[in-house]
DNA sequence: GCAGCCACAGTAGCATGTTACGTGCAATTG
DNA sequence: CAATTGCACGTAACATGCTACTGTGGCTGC
């Protein structure tokens, strides 16, 4: 059981820590781990064939961002995330990357504008194919190119956290190929405004793209988990400020 | 040496891997650990005289959190806290924490007020007597206390871990009893504004006291490193748009 | 029927053995 | 003398044994 057979494909640089976190996390977005049910550090490390060493470890580490709980001596369970906890997380990524789109803008090179474009394009392809895992990782990326480029680095590691957490809620029920179409359609002007070096214009755009992403996905979570919420009042609430 | 003797005293709430996170912090502070120089996890056990397993934890953790860096199969290291660093993490604050001020400020409490008001009576104690580490342990109080009226739970995480890595600067530094009533003048009127239900001048109160610590901590890490940087440019350079 | 007690199962946390790998050094060779 | 290779050492990463603790269900007594 413990034995190293087929599924040791050690996969080069990624350690066993790793792969626990990237499993977990998977698991959750596909549904194969359940939202708010117990799960133990024994019971994994037999699923997936080691030992308990760096399942530990990779839970601790997951625990520290947030995504899961430990029950003291009871196991651990996936934090189910509210409504109010995707609002916070949108308010959050607004304080900061909004501001990093205009830092973007103004760093714009044309090595950049051709990442952006290249983005933009495969993004466009995944779009029409409706590849939700994909479009969803290319999503990803220009949102990190765009910090990267703003010079963020500690803001990349934090917003990459977050998404982490609302992840889960995004692909299982942004069923809609029309969402894809949609956002693809608000970041056109996020990275046309980069590249133009025009800051403003791009934070404005990048704040558009943002608030109404959040507010879907407010929407999303409140009726996904059949609460009576304002989605509108609650998005408020979070938001005013930033 | 390894033994469970006497050391075994469960000590309520406080795990092993807590311990060696709070010692690693503190022997940074304290100039214990060097920066830059590779330590291993064999001889940081056998020092606290532990197992490897918790110290191997916490450093996990504190990697998590960026303080320290592993090198594989050659140990650890802590990670300099350049200017450059000092300079974005303030950034982030001033994102995080100005719209923090003015959340605070609309759910302001008489309870939440009286809070503060402690708070800043120690301050002022602890300013006199020229006590620094409680002094920074108060004020970080203050900064908790804000984001959580604010209803900002991660914020509240990620900025106690930015704090982190300020911390070694600020303490090894900051010698300057001046300082710390200079800051203590810059909260009292943070402190008011919320107290008051004033959302904007809490804010703009919160922007000042930031930029004026940030901009002291960037200069003190750039004369501490003997580097030829202009404090100012720096400084303007990371919170532009911000 | 209910409350308190007790025995049991499962877990977190810690200790320690094992393995494979990266690094620097020294010997060897062209 | 310089470059290359082989080797020894120290380390992270992983595996596994162990123990104390805690929540849970069944049992007993009232």
């Amino acid at each position: 059981m413990t034995s190293p057979h087929s599924r040791t494909l050690p996969q080069r640089g990624q350690s066993l820590t790793d792969q626990v976190m990237n499993h977990v996390r998977h698991s959750v977005v596909t549904g194969e781990m359940e939202v708010g049910r117990l799960y133990s550090v024994y019971q994994l490390a037999e699923q997936l064939g080691i030992s308990r060493s760096p399942v530990r470890d990779g839970l601790l580490r997951l625990e520290e961002a947030g995504l899961i709980e430990f029950s003291r001596n009871r196991g651990f369970r996936v934090i189910p995330t509210s409504p109010h906890d995707v609002a916070e997380i949108f308010s959050l990524r607004l304080a900061l990357e909004v501001p990093a789109a205009l830092r973007a803008a103004h760093a714009s090179t044309p090595a950049l504008a051709a990442t952006f474009n290249d983005l933009e394009a495969h993004m466009r392809s995944a779009a029409e194919r409706g590849s939700l895992d994909e479009f969803f990782d290319l999503d990803q990326q220009v949102h990190d190119t765009i910090l990267s480029a703003a010079g963020s680095n500690r803001v990349r590691g934090i917003v990459n956290r977050l998404r982490d957490s609302t992840r889960l809620l995004g692909v299982s029920t942004a069923g809609k190929e029309r969402s894809l179409t949609e956002i693809l359609g608000e970041h056109a002007p996020v990275i046309e405004a980069i590249n133009a070096g025009k800051g403003q214009e791009a934070a404005a755009a990048m704040r558009e793209h943002l608030t109404r992403t959040g507010q879907l996905l407010v929407s999303q979570a409140i009726t996904a988990q059949h609460l009576d919420l304002d989605p509108d009042e609650l998005w408020r609430d979070y938001t005013t400020g930033y």
